[in-house]
DNA sequence: AAGTTGTCCAACCGCCCGACC
DNA sequence: AGGTCGGGCGGTTGGACAACT
């Protein structure tokens, strides 16, 4: 297969390329796509194809910048899954994987080097970061004592809003771990158990801590730090 | 105005995995 | 069991453009 590349056009697609692109996906629909350069005769590897239609053609990509809500999002999702970008990108309605990872080597990661070099100036001498586990029967409020990141441990589980493969992913990080949740037997039950904590699934991530079976709501960026200038970052 | 440097992001690359034969 | 194929992933590259000198 490595010597059929060189027979393959290579760099930026022409509106032309992109309009036999599309016609195919609309024939054929998504996938085969090793076949397409036969038959349409357009000189691009399969990969390529896919790529193409993944990351730029395809209506479900959103096109144009990235929101504050996006930003945080993608924030506290790379706190928590490191650099899975796909995983991340599942959970950003109309993002690519590689929008969110170019996204994030450009301008993210300079955020959050900014956020930190905040926290290291600042956090000895503010109350921007409490001790205690989040206590179940506290406030909901969001502003009202936030987890800090690194209470947020390979032991939390992470339960998106209502989508079942989030939901799975969340159940299995929860049936790995011990402590009370073991003992539902659903994700259905698990929000239950949400529910009965008295906290309003008002945003889309919580955290569980399945040892001291807190569960409280991961705070946006911007709530955690209010007094930071953030278009200076 | 022309050359240089920096930034952004689309696209490529290598590797991996699962399905199928 | 081993080869092939289709597809997915994360890291990296390189071209286009903007900003700067």
């Amino acid at each position: 297969m490595e010597g059929e590349h060189c027979e393959y056009k290579k760099g930026l697609w022409s509106s032309e390329e992109d309009r036999v692109l599309m016609d195919y996906v609309k024939q054929q629909g998504v996938g085969k796509w090793n076949r397409i350069a036969k038959l349409t005769g357009l000189k691009r590897c399969g990969k390529s194809c896919r790529l193409r239609w993944i990351n730029y053609l395809s209506p479900d990509v959103k096109r144009g910048g990235f929101t504050e809500e996006e930003d945080d999002l993608i924030i506290r999702l790379h706190n928590l899954l490191g650099n899975r970008w796909s995983l991340i990108a599942g959970r950003v309605p109309g993002r690519t994987d590689n929008q969110v990872k170019n996204y994030w080597n450009t301008h993210l990661s300079k955020k959050v080097k900014g956020v930190h070099n905040y926290k290291i100036n600042k956090g000895k001498s503010t109350k921007l970061s409490h001790t205690q586990p989040p206590n179940p029967n506290a406030n909901p409020n969001p502003s009202h004592l936030p987890p800090r990141d690194d209470q947020i441990q390979p032991n939390h589980a992470v339960l998106a809003s209502s989508e079942c493969d989030q939901k799975g992913e969340a159940q299995k990080l929860v049936e790995s771990s011990s402590g009370r949740c073991m003992n539902s037997s659903s994700v259905h039950d698990l929000e239950l158990v949400i529910m009965e904590d008295d906290y309003f699934l008002e945003s889309s991530f919580w955290f569980a801590d399945i040892h001291s079976a807190g569960f409280g709501l991961l705070p946006s960026y911007h709530d955690y730090f209010p007094d930071l200038d953030w278009a200076a970052l």
